[in-house]
DNA sequence: AGGTTCCTGACAATAAGCTGAAAATATAAT
DNA sequence: ATTATATTTTCAGCTTATTGTCAGGAACCT
């Protein structure tokens, strides 16, 4: 998915990126709207996530401009605490979803992955692996069609794998996944969680990459 | 199918009258109460897309006014998403569904194709799940065939799950969903609320699941 | 072997959720 | 306007699942 992002604030916008990064997807990060305007006319996204207050000028009048135009594209607007004003009426000039800052990164990625789910006309997907079948939107997670319960940070550490399908992921990105930013983690909770899930999901379903990390969906080298 | 659309933000209502219009639909384009009643008067229409806030009144009056008249065409409203107590007036005083501003117009679309399918044949849409029988347009809930009553915050709660059968809901979803914005909640009011539907619906209606959320409407042909 | 790295059962501390009941509002009735 | 009634919100005590940590052992590598 490509994803413009429109942030002045420096700091947010490095982490912001590298977040959507991650998770796979293209950014392009511009930080004002006539920077913004420049690369909508000549690429297409399919997501906008989008500052409101922004040095020359209110994110609102680009949504706007956008929405005038028949552009469909959907928009997240992400906003200070105190702006609600400019809050509803980005919402009513067209907005998908709204983000109050601070915000947690796992929540942006939830909106994210919500909106692009909506927009892609695919509002219940789910995910096959082997013989696990996983309802996103649900929340649940069928084995040979047994319906398997996992707690949240469970549900976590899956979610990163299903994420990124067949990629090796170093324990620290799963930490990284799994625990705001700056809460360290000190010992071995990660391995505790892969051998939970293993547990409940089958041992075959995750692999160690012994010194490297963990690895789910594909077993043999790879093919996409 | 005839639609009446009663809206007066210019930049919406051209997007919504396009989209209807684009589905085969015929539309007439109100921007204020007295002209919705105008048309009213002179034409049948199969469905209504009723603005809340208008510039001669409030929707919900038009709204009662019709049902007063015994009017049984089924109304859906348009709300921002700062008008949430709006909403709930609105749904006590009989409209059929709602949708918050700003929406997919693909939700659009499903609303209404929803809305006409109910009305196909009966005049009465209900909604079936578990043991419960749920009409919409009465908001009446009956178990086991007797009649529950519940309150407007009951039933609100209630909503958001009938929205999306299945699906994991998180507190702060439903909190979204129950209150307007910026007008944050800081007590477990939504546990309150989810244990006073348990109590007149059943326990088993709906579902915890630790630490994401709660889940309703998965007592189906299931397997253990 | 000897040194890693990883697995996993057990456990105490904690966070999440439930619910009765009081306090605060809102709504209706007189 | 006052009173009565119903609803909404908050609070506090209680119950229970989850979490992070540890420790001993297994697997792996050179």
């Amino acid at each position: 998915m490509r994803i413009l992002l429109v942030e002045d604030t420096e700091g947010l916008g490095e982490v912001i990126q590298d977040q959507i990064a991650d998770e796979g997807h293209a950014v392009d990060w511009v930080k004002c709207i006539s920077n913004a305007e420049a690369s909508l006319s000549t690429t297409h996204y399919d997501l906008l996530l989008l500052d409101l207050m922004l040095p020359d000028g209110s994110g609102i009048d680009l949504l706007k401009k956008i929405r005038k135009a028949g552009e469909a594209t959907p928009v997240i607007i992400l906003t200070a605490r105190d702006q609600i004003s400019d809050r509803i009426n980005g919402l009513n000039a067209g907005a998908d979803d709204y983000l109050v800052k601070p915000f947690d990164l796992s929540e942006l990625s939830a909106r994210i992955a919500a909106v692009s789910r909506r927009y892609a006309g695919n509002p219940n997907p789910k995910v096959y692996i082997g013989t696990l079948e996983i309802d996103l939107t649900k929340h649940i997670i069928s084995r040979d069609g047994v319906v398997v319960n996992l707690t949240a940070r469970e549900w976590a550490l899956l979610e990163a794998f299903i994420q990124r399908p067949g990629t090796l992921l170093s324990k620290s990105q799963l930490e990284d996944h799994l625990y705001a930013f700056g809460s360290e983690i000190e010992s071995n909770t990660i391995e505790v969680y892969i051998s939970r899930l293993r547990k409940k999901l089958g041992k075959d379903q995750l692999e160690t990459v012994r010194g490297m990390g963990y690895r789910m969906g594909l077993s043999g080298p790879g093919s996409t």
